[in-house]
DNA sequence: TGTACATCAGTGAACGCGCGTTCACTGATGTAC
DNA sequence: TGTACATCAGTGAACGCGCGTTCACTGATGTAC
């Protein structure tokens, strides 16, 4: 697979990385066709050999990426199991751990502007990873005293917005909102005070 | 103050307007400053009578933001006072309430890429909002057992967190990211169970 | 093994476009007398 | 009140730039015999 030559070897998935790339440093807005093409060492015009244009080069990426967070989300809510609490607690951490390593990807599936609709696949992918978290809460669920058990739906909605909202204000290069605490601890703690407050862990835990 | 004539009368304010209006629209970069002279009703050029250029505009349109933004902050919190929870509530209430009644604002502030240090002015006045949530956080933390306390700073992290985290995926016109609860329901259930989690509201409140 | 040929992945030039910014200018407004 | 003039907020043309996209092309690769 030399890099060397008239032919590329793998332009395709050279053109996907490069524009991750990008995408993590400039957003999704700022990120160029030409730029990405250049990166990887290529004319333009060479991106239409395996795209359809610009959307569907970001398409691709964020696709890539909903791939592997549905896989590692369905895969830290196995490890958690059979406890439906360790595998709330899990599949939380996962989503974090995928921000933090998959910068680009997460940019390109969530602020690219790309609908989950687009494609059938991009939409089977979304809701697979989505439903892993939505399943954890649901089992969860059923250890909360009925009294103050919030739906399902909404414990999940909460733990994603807490997650997303760590991941954009404390886990990015944000100008000027750094915080005293790693991102890891934040989300851990706040997890458990949650958890806490749905009466799922000892108060004194 | 009319708007007929070679003289605009308020330019100024009202290139601010249009750009807040584009912010809201397309995303802080694809926000243009020939577009937003356009919906002015100006020739591109006149911007520069009123605003060093495109970065400036921009920065003058988070400034606003971060005026109106401390200010409800501030008054939500006085509102609540003296009770350190009914502050606290509050202040993360008149978040959300900000960021649906001004988008454009919110998008300028926190998306926009301009840093909080740019001048010293909008240093101070996002010093000035945040600080607002730091000190219900502080007041809120001497109500809570010692052992169970987590440092005040962080509290007001989570709570920003999971306000900046409903905003971004809830109550915004995020595609394929709807929920079926109204945002505000969401933040209000997700910041007492978080409360509930904290010891500081009964568990069957 | 060697040659002829089809396939295919790239080139490079060109396109029209909208961008941010500059410049010399001019028309409207306000002020002094 | 009327006139002369300074100030100032706008114009409009021009700039260089990089963008996404198209097109006819060509060089490299793989296959058939």
């Amino acid at each position: 697979m030399s890099k060397r030559g008239y032919h590329h070897g793998n332009l395709r998935q050279a053109l996907v990385d490069a524009a991750l790339t990008l995408i993590e440093e400039k957003g999704p807005t700022g990120f160029t066709l030409s730029e990405a093409a250049k990166q990887a060492g290529v004319t333009p015009a060479a991106v239409y050999r395996h795209f359809e244009g610009r959307e569907d080069l970001i398409a691709e990426a964020a696709r890539q990426g909903y791939e592997v967070f549905a896989d590692l989300m369905d895969y830290a809510y196995k490890k958690g199991q059979p406890s439906a609490l360790a595998s709330f607690e899990s599949t939380g951490r996962a989503y974090l751990a995928f921000a933090r390593k998959y910068p680009g990807h997460y940019v390109a599936m969530f602020e690219s502007g790309i609908s989950v609709n687009r494609t059938p696949e991009l939409a089977m992918l979304s809701g697979r990873a989505l439903g892993v978290l939505e399943r954890a809460a649901i089992e969860l669920s059923a250890h909360i005293p009925p009294d103050r058990r919030p739906p399902a739906q909404m414990v999940s909605a909460h733990i994603w917005a807490m997650c997303h909202g760590v991941v954009e204000l404390f886990a990015r290069g944000s100008p000027g909102t750094k915080s005293p605490f790693p991102p890891e601890d934040l989300l851990e703690s706040g997890i458990g005070v949650y958890l806490r407050g749905l009466g799922l862990v000892p108060p004194d835990a």
